[in-house]
RNA sequence: GGGGAUAUGGCGGAAUUGGCAGACGCGCAUGACUUAGGAUCAUGUCUCUCACGAGGUGUGGGUUCGAGUCCCACUAUCCCCA
């Protein structure tokens, strides 16, 4: 397109495709092995092939890739891979729903993200894609689970899954909604099944160690508090035979090793004020301490938690629930006889799935005793409270005291600290030790890595299991087990292998009928190694090729949401720290070693930096406009009619209606909603039955369809605020919609979509273009001016280069911009030559080109500039040339600045004092006395000196 | 419940070791060019004040020559996990 003057727009549709087209022919950004050069492994969080590229997508990814290609332009050798996490369960609810086979409704969708995903304009290296479901990826995710198996890394045991006894089937967590199945709305029970285990814990020491890797402080507190290290004691609690004997129901035989009771505890100093115990209702001995008289009970709260999720039973909020078995143990220190019992707020899967209960020093156990009307002995006593009684105590008590009621502790001081270094605990666990009753032990809040997951679409796990129960791994040559295609899909919610008779029925090595495993693995579990196998995706002599690792391992830089914090962020170091003791580095280690790198831990973290997007919300709006009319309280309006009106109606209904409450929605929660009416907030709750009127929106409607202010959501289709990166492309180009997600947001934070500032950066590139394609200047210039944007072009380049190494983009693109004002400035007063014009555009658009490659490379080629832009050097700093000659001296008064003076950049403190003193500005504040004191801040880094002087 | 974070104009957001708060942009206002303007250009835009000045970064304290930044207490909001 041209304009009036015959000169060309800016027409993103016309040159994006050219130029990907073009790059993807010429293979720009294939990455390959160059050990002349430095490496720089980058890698954006695979996305999971849901069929359409998401505006969330874009920010995450386009960022990453302008810090990629950046750092090319630096002279790394980079690589920044793309792949699809394409096992999961969307893709066998679709298989469900609308009976397409999940691998047939995940490879289109893989098709048209792939397509997407090329109108980025993006230095994807598409020669080392991989798929997470393809055999010849999924064949290596079973290999890694037979090393584990083999090392003792992976183990059978049972665990806690959502069972839906009317479809007969385990559901997935999100498939759980408030203890019932989402679909059916059936309730769901918690059942105990056999599972697949990766010894999670194994490394826990390990994970907890972050000095090799440069990541966010959050994810770091969040893995630390995750793992939950913590000291104390395994102390075990003998159960009472002798009092209640042959009286269980499922009586203690001679024969059975010696009943106890085994508890940890961080407090073992608290051991004295033990009262009773409480054993998560699964315990193996609940059936054994439980008396015939208490036995309905028993049986009729087991069931009742069964229905309850976890989230359910650890949540503070609500009253703790329990019931007594009838059974008794002996506290191993005051020789107590203590009730045993029963409570969900004691989980089975957490430490050894006992407790005792502490009531004087757990604020948890304190509200169960007294429900239960349980003793209650303080063990400590706070400094500033004395005779502390268990019958008058109203709250717990877990800070530092005196020990009281603790035998051999008593009168010893509790310092509230954790571990041995609080002096109470050190003796106590001294004391246990040496009556044989516990030992010091460390726990871990972090359980192992539940990998078996009752689905379909998910990677085989390789093993099969003997007639006689025993288990066999699935021989190398025989992987991957590959899933049937020939599945149907019932609405039963049950996997089909495990009906699926050719795959379910198989025989072992020996050729003897086994059956295969029907569970697959979790998804995690593929993107854990996923980093490893980009480097030599058709590989198949191992997950990876040696050769590459050597050179590209480990990942340099990272970047991803920070809700993986705890999960995916966990097992991807969890799996590294594995296959390095497994060995599977080796021959790259070797490899590297050969060609000089320090192998030295090389292998010990996958990642060496990380960094977080934040997430992109839906667009703000306005809320309703509503007139409500109904009974007042007060200042607050009990509203039987809310109408939503026109906004631009409202003061006539005002008027029309004196008695009503007429006004915007500025907030809802639930039923209670805050509306401004004119200024000032009401409050209108709208009561059970109201009538609500939203003409918009035919039928009958509900409060909770009122839209409030500001109202920011997370897109969904349903929510009808999803930003297509489509359209926007194609209205605006990739490059505007680049620029503008890394110049409109905190890339760390993210924010709410906004869709009338986009304006700025497409405002942007226009200038730009023209300033590009507009006829060399034919002034000769002027030295002052050409000067001003000297300094403005390496200002800019410092900061560009800043800001794209600690990822802020935002303030990035701000320069940039600023740099274009400048020159636009410069060239309407004529202050420019066309060597300088020259010069400086150069440098502009290679500072451009990792930001918006496309209008960087074509403007590079119209001004006659060689192919590729994107194969530059990064614009050289220079320091002198950022310099200004002279900047202005702040005046400031008792620390807040009252005016500038004009001086030398490079003046020194006893000439600046001087100067500032003897300014006009100083004279008149200071009314001629003398100053009390007088501060210089010598200017740096850009800033201007100051002197502040103190009144 | 546990954990992580955030709070700065009408809006998105800047602000290096504490050193001119509001860069850059959106929006808005005024003017110009236009048949027209949702295009473009120029100027302005934290608040109060004609001005001189004064105040100002969620609230209340503190440290300092100087605090958005550090410390203490509080309030509000968001996210994550179970």
């Amino acid at each position: 397109m041209t304009d009036q003057q015959g000169r060309d727009t800016y027409t993103p549709g016309s040159i994006e495709k050219k130029w990907q087209d073009r790059w993807e022919a010429d293979g720009l950004y294939r990455a390959k092995v160059d050990w002349s050069k430095p490496k720089h492994y980058a890698v954006t969080m695979l996305p999971y092939p849901s069929g359409d590229l998401h505006i969330g997508h874009w920010f995450a990814m386009t960022p990453s890739d302008t810090r990629a290609r950046f750092k090319r332009m630096q002279g790394y050798n980079v690589l920044f891979p793309m792949g699809f996490d394409a096992f999961g369960l969307p893709a066998e609810n679709a298989a469900v729903q609308r009976n397409i086979h999940p691998a047939k409704w995940t490879y289109a969708n893989i098709e048209r993200m792939r397509k997407q995903l090329r109108t980025m304009g993006a230095m994807f290296d598409w020669e080392r894609e991989m798929v997470s479901c393809d055999p010849k990826y999924y064949k290596w995710t079973e290999w890694f689970f037979k090393i584990f198996c083999q090392n003792d890394l992976a183990y059978r045991s049972e665990a806690l899954v959502n069972w839906s006894p009317t479809l007969q089937t385990v559901l997935a967590n999100e498939q759980v909604i408030d203890g019932k199945d989402e679909r059916t709305g059936q309730p769901v029970v918690q059942k105990l099944m056999t599972q697949w285990f990766f010894r999670y814990t194994r490394y826990t020491d390990e994970l907890l160690n972050f000095d090799k890797i440069d990541w966010p402080e959050p994810i770091k507190t969040m893995q630390e508090n995750w793992i939950g290290r913590s000291e104390g004691a395994r102390v075990k609690f003998k159960i009472d035979t002798a009092t209640v004997g042959a009286q269980y129901i499922a009586p203690l035989q001679p024969t059975d090793s010696a009943p106890e009771i085994e508890v940890y505890t961080t407090r073992p100093d608290t051991l004295w004020g033990a009262t009773f115990m409480v054993l998560a209702p699964e315990h193996p001995l609940v059936e054994r301490l439980t008396t015939p008289e208490q036995a309905n009970a028993v049986a009729d709260y087991k069931a009742s938690v069964a229905r309850k999720t976890e989230l359910e039973r650890i949540s503070d909020d609500k009253e703790k629930t329990g019931v007594f078995t009838g059974g008794y143990a002996i506290n191993p220190v005051s020789g107590a006889r203590i009730p045993v019992w029963i409570a969900d707020y004691v989980l089975i899967t957490y430490g050894t799935g006992a407790i005792m209960a502490v009531p004087s020093g757990d604020q948890r156990d304190f509200d169960f005793a007294r429900k239960y009307g349980l003793e209650i002995i303080p063990v400590v006593q706070p400094d500033d409270a004395e005779g502390l009684d268990g019958a008058t105590m109203t709250e717990a008590w877990d800070g530092a005291g005196t020990m009281i009621n603790s035998g051999i502790l008593n009168g010893m001081r509790c310092n509230g600290e954790k571990g041995r270094k609080n002096p109470s605990i050190h003796a106590a666990i001294s004391h246990i030790e040496n009556l044989g009753v516990g030992r010091e032990a460390v726990n871990y809040r972090l359980r192992d890595w539940l990998i078996s997951r009752q689905r379909y679409w998910g990677s085989p796990i390789p093993v099969v299991y003997r007639a006689d129960g025993s288990i066999e791994l699935v021989p190398d040559e025989q992987l991957p087990v590959v899933l049937p295609d020939d599945v149907d899909f019932m609405p039963t919610g049950r996997s089909p292998l495990t009906y699926h008779e050719p795959f379910l029925y198989t025989v072992d090595s020996q050729g003897a009928p086994a059956r295969r495993e029907t569970d697959t693995m979790d998804t995690f579990m593929c993107s854990s190694w996923y980093t490893y196998r980009y480097l030599s995706p058709n590989y198949d002599k191992a997950p990876f090729d040696p050769e590459e690792a050597a050179y590209w391992l480990p990942v340099d830089t990272y970047t991803g949401g920070a809700e993986h914090a705890t999960m995916h962020l966990l097992y991807v170091r969890w799996f590294n720290k594995a296959m390095r003791d497994l060995g599977v580095f080796d021959d790259a280690k070797q490899i590297a070693a050969a060609h000089g790198r320090n192998v030295e831990g090389l292998f010990d973290e996958p990642m060496m930096q990380l960094r977080n997007q934040g997430q992109i919300l839906g667009e703000e709006r306005d809320g309703d406009v509503i007139v409500a009319t109904g009974r007042y309280e007060g200042d607050k309006l009990f509203a039987d009619v809310v109408e939503v009106i026109e906004r631009g109606t409202a003061a006539a209904v005002r008027a029309a209606k004196p008695e009503a409450l007429v006004g915007e929605i500025v907030k809802r929660t639930e039923r209670v909603l805050t509306v401004e009416v004119g200024g000032t907030l009401r409050t209108v709750e709208v009561i059970d039955g109201a009538s609500v009127i939203i003409p918009a929106i035919p039928g009958e409607n509900s409060v909770n369809q009122l839209k409030h202010h500001l109202e920011i959501q997370r897109m969904s289709k349903s929510k009808g605020n999803v930003v297509n990166p489509d359209a926007l492309v194609a209205q605006y180009g990739a490059d505007a919609v680049r620029a503008y997600l890394m110049f409109g947001f905190d890339w760390s934070k993210g924010g709410p979509w906004n869709s009338q500032q986009i304006q700025g950066v497409v405002r942007w590139l226009n200038d730009v273009w023209e300033i590009c394609t507009a006829a060399p200047p034919t002034s000769a210039g002027d030295a002052a001016g050409e000067r001003e944007v000297e300094r403005s072009l390496h200002v800019t380049i410092a900061k560009v280069g800043e800001g794209l190494e600690t990822f802020s983009f935002n303030t990035t693109i701000a320069a940039l911009m600023t740099l274009r004002n400048d020159l636009k400035a410069a060239l309407r007063d004529n202050q420019l030559g066309e060597a300088t014009w020259r010069a400086t555009l150069r440098d502009m658009l290679l500072l451009m080109a990792p930001f918006t490659p496309h209008i960087a490379e074509e403007l590079w080629a119209r001004l006659g500039f060689g192919y590729s832009i994107h194969q530059q050097a990064f614009p050289q700093y220079d320091a002198d040339k950022a310099r200004s000659e002279t900047t202005p001296l702040v005046i400031m008064k008792n620390g807040k600045p009252v005016g500038h003076i004009l001086v030398s950049a490079d003046i020194t403190e006893a000439d600046a004092q001087a100067a500032a003193l003897a300014s006009e500005i100083a004279k008149r504040f200071l009314n001629g006395g003398a100053p009390k004191k007088v501060v210089f801040v010598p200017g740096r880094n850009g800033m201007e000196p100051k002197v502040n002087i103190v009144v």
